[in-house]
DNA sequence: ATAATACATAGACAATTATCTATGAGAGGT
DNA sequence: ACCTCTCATAGATAATTGTCTATGTATTAT
């Protein structure tokens, strides 16, 4: 995977509102509007952080009637998830300095 | 771990340049002037950028005489691993919605 | 058809960030 | 003592990003 791509899944992590979203997530699909209620930020902001979040992967909308239905990817998940443990060599499980040699 | 901490931590791998360091650095421990003659940026670029990995963990620093070696920390790594799962909801192994409910 | 609701998009603006040049600090060599 | 080398810090600047207001687009209700 290319470092540009890299670096816009992590883009999701990154910022403070979208790790609260991210954490209302965790209880399962929210509508934007609720998500709206909890956050500090107007609709159009949620909505910028909603497509910065879809981008990356790791969230996906579902749209219902006037609804949005925001949910976390678990295939986006394993994708950031297997991402980071490349790039850190935390998945090798050896202590083998040669390891992940280029 | 608070949003701002989360934050900083992912920080570390929302950067092209920062993500070409941390897979220079799979291969072992590099020195700073090693890692420059690969990027395309300067030299005080390069510290800034890893004073950015350092202050997020997933990097450490190890000063010998004029040289900084630079390598990514196991524990840093871990940290970032479990926090990346935990806002995701991958660590739990389950496809039960009411897991994770705040 | 009209109005209301939910969300997205456009554009402006302020804050943050990535980059540079210039300079400072510490370590070694002559 | 002086110079050189390596890296960090300071300050300036351009690019990116987060936020807002205003507006557009669907969808639903009356």
């Amino acid at each position: 995977m290319d470092e540009r791509k890299t670096a816009s899944i992590f883009k999701a992590f990154c910022d403070e509102n979208r790790i609260r979203i991210l954490k209302m997530l965790r209880s399962g699909e929210k509508c934007a509007c609720k998500l709206l209620e909890e956050l500090n930020v107007t609709q159009p902001t949620l909505s910028h952080h909603m497509k910065i979040l879809c981008d990356s992967g790791i969230v996906v909308g579902r749209k219902e009637g006037k609804w949005m239905h925001y949910s976390v990817s678990t295939e986006g998940a394993k994708i950031a998830s297997d991402c980071l443990n490349e790039l850190t060599c935390v998945s090798c499980g050896c202590e083998n300095k040669s390891c992940n040699k280029e």
